[in-house]
DNA sequence: CTTGGAATGTCAACAACACTGACATATTAT
DNA sequence: ATAATATGTCAGTGTTGTTGACATTCCAAG
C-alpha cells in the first residue's frame, strides 16, 4: 500500500458520513431493490412462480452443469428449499437434472430449451431497468454503484460473486 | 463477445453495456443485499422479530406522527400485513398509535422509547456496513451509487424516497 | 339528519418461501 | 466394513405477503 491515498480525499473532505447520508444510502437500496424485481416479478405471477424460481434459473444458467450443493451455496438457503423450487422446475421441464458420471451422487443441474426461454424472458426484463438506470447514470456511476455494492457484501458471498464473474471456463 | 473488462473505455464516455456487464450488475443487487440485511436481521431474530418490523420502525422513525395510510403507500404493502406487524410492535411498547386530533379517524404512528432503542440498534448495524462500504469504495463511487440506485427506483416508489430525505435537505 | 365514502381495524383463509429436524438412499472414501 | 458425502423427502413451523369480507368511526354532502 502506497501513500498515495491521499489524493482522493483532499479533493473531496467526504469520508466524513453524516447519519442523514447513511440513511439516504439505506432507502435507496430499501426502494431501489423494489424496483430491481418489479418487472421479473410480473412474469413470474403469470407463471405462478416467485423470486426463489429466477433465482434458481438465473443461477443454473450462469452455470451449466452445476451441482446441487453448489447453487445451495450460492443462494444460501436449505436444501428444503431449493429443493421444493427444483423439484416444480423440473416437472415442468425448465431443469434437467443429470447424474453425475465421474461422482455418481452429484446431479449436474442444466437449462432446458423451455428453462432458456423463461430465464431469458426474466433477465431481460431485469436487464432493461439496468440498462436504462445506467445509460441515466453515466458510465462513472455505474462503476462506483458496482464498488459499493461489492464493498457491500459478505466476504463469503463475495468470492461467490467473483467465482462467478471470474472463472466462467466449465 | 468480445468481453473487454477494460473500464478506462468506459469511463471514457461511450456506454457499451454487454450482457455480462449486465448480469454482474443484477448479480451485485443479489449479493449485495444480502449482506445489506445481514446485520439487523441478527437483532430482530434475538427479538423474535423479522424485517417486516424493522421497515416499520425505521419509517415511523423517520416520519414521526405519520398516518398508517401514509406508511402504507411508503412500504408497498396490504394494511393486513402491516396491521400484523404494527399490532405486535404496538403490544410490546415500541410504537404508539395516538387518535389524530383533526380527523379522528386518522392513526398518528410514532415510536417510545424503547422502540428508539430499537430503531438505533438497527439502524446501527446496518450503518455499520454501509459506512465502511463507503470508506472502503471512496467518495466517487457512493456518489455514483447513489444516482444508479435512484436511476432504478420506480417513479412513484421514487416519489416517497424524496420526499423522505427532501424534507430534511441532504 | 341521513347517507355515502374514507380511514382504520380485524377475522379468516391461503400461498410463497424460508427454517429445523429426522430419515432414507446411493455412492464414494477410508 | 464403516464412515462420510450428496441428495432427496416428509413433517412441522414461522414470517410475510395476498384476497375477501365485515365492522367501526368519522367527515362531508345531500
Amino acid at each position: 500500500m502506497a501513500q498515495g491515498q491521499s489524493r482522493s480525499e483532499s479533493t473531496r473532505g467526504m469520508l466524513f458520513l453524516t447519519d442523514e447520508q447513511l440513511r439516504k444510502g439505506i432507502e435507496a437500496m430499501f426502494f431501489a431493490y423494489r424496483g430491481f424485481t418489479a418487472d421479473p416479478d410480473r412474469i413470474l405471477t403469470e407463471k405462478s412462480y416467485g423470486r426463489a424460481h429466477h433465482r434458481a434459473l438465473h443461477f443454473i444458467h450462469r452455470s451449466p452443469c452445476t451441482t446441487v450443493n453448489k447453487l445451495l451455496a450460492t443462494l444460501g438457503v436449505t436444501k428444503q428449499s431449493l429443493n421444493r423450487v427444483l423439484r416444480t422446475l423440473i416437472e415442468d421441464g425448465l431443469v434437467l437434472n443429470k447424474i453425475g458420471t465421474r461422482d455418481k451422487r452429484q446431479r449436474h443441474l442444466s437449462l432446458t430449451e423451455a428453462g432458456i426461454d423463461l430465464e431469458r424472458a426474466l433477465s431481460n426484463a431485469q436487464s432493461d431497468r439496468m440498462r436504462a438506470a445506467y445509460r441515466q447514470a453515466g458510465a462513472d456511476a455505474v462503476h462506483g454503484f458496482c464498488t459499493v455494492l461489492e464493498a457491500m457484501m459478505d466476504p463469503e458471498l463475495k468470492e461467490h460473486y467473483e467465482n462467478l464473474t471470474g472463472g466462467e471456463h466449465i
